[in-house]
DNA sequence: CTACAGGTTGAACCTAGGTTTAAGGTCAAG
DNA sequence: CTTGACCTTAAACCTAGGTTCAACCTGTAG
């Protein structure tokens, strides 16, 4: 049941190194217990904390949002304003990246996929030049 | 017509400042040329670069890849094979980025909009732990 | 002449997010 | 009892993308 990973097991299991899942620890996103000689042990918990930071990660949260929300659901109490504050903020950078993406995809797809015969630098120059 | 700018004067028109076109320049992205008195000079064209510059770091380009851009566009040559993968694998990550990102906003928005009474911590904790 | 706002340089510094290294301790296997 | 694969630590190092600093030069205005 209370099966305890030692931190090579539970980066291989999350796909990270020992040394980022030390990292994570020493900045109080992940908590360890520690054997009589030192190890440090983690539980399923770390393992879904630690899988979340790698989402969140990947999308574009910074470790320190990362803390603020875990740190919210830890105490759980309601999100303050400081979260809900930062959860929209990203909201909006993330709004606006959709579209600017969505847009660029437009504009590479027609890039690489243009006849191999029509001038592609032209293509190029008008991304570079577009507003 | 010829007019020139300085660093200062062209930093401020692209809303950067004058360390970082510095910077462009020594990394070999942005060209000027020099007064008698060592000034650099810059002409529209920079001015172009520059706002590219802007532009792709927007959109997640790095500056070595803005490098590979540039060149290719300066060059007058057809994006060679280098280039070609380099975007299409920009439009991978920009794809996956899109998909992840629509989803943590429908997620994010269920969470700020939830009527206030009720728990947001469950929903929080929902997007902490969906895989 | 003095001020003062610009410009020049190289080198040091900064943040984020880790990785690497050195110098050890632990433990199961052979 | 030695080998090898783990683990520990602090501290140094790394990349990207700049910023800041010290020390100095330039050009205009009062």
């Amino acid at each position: 049941m209370g099966t305890r990973l030692t931190v090579g097991v539970i980066a291989r299991r999350v796909g990270i190194r020992p040394s980022a899942v030390r990292f994570y620890e020493r900045q109080g996103l992940v908590a360890s217990e520690r054997l009589a000689n030192g190890y440090r042990t983690f539980d399923r918990d770390a393992v879904k904390v630690l899988s979340f930071i790698g989402r969140a990660k990947a999308l574009g949260f910074s470790l320190e949002e990362v803390r603020e929300i875990l740190s919210v659901s830890r105490t759980g109490t309601e999100p303050c304003a400081r979260v809900t504050k930062m959860i929209e903020r990203n909201l909006a950078g993330i709004e606006q990246r959709i579209a600017q993406l969505t847009a660029l995809r437009r504009q590479l797809r027609a890039l690489t996929n243009s006849p191999a015969r029509k001038p592609r630098l032209e293509a190029i120059c008008s991304i570079i030049e577009s507003d």
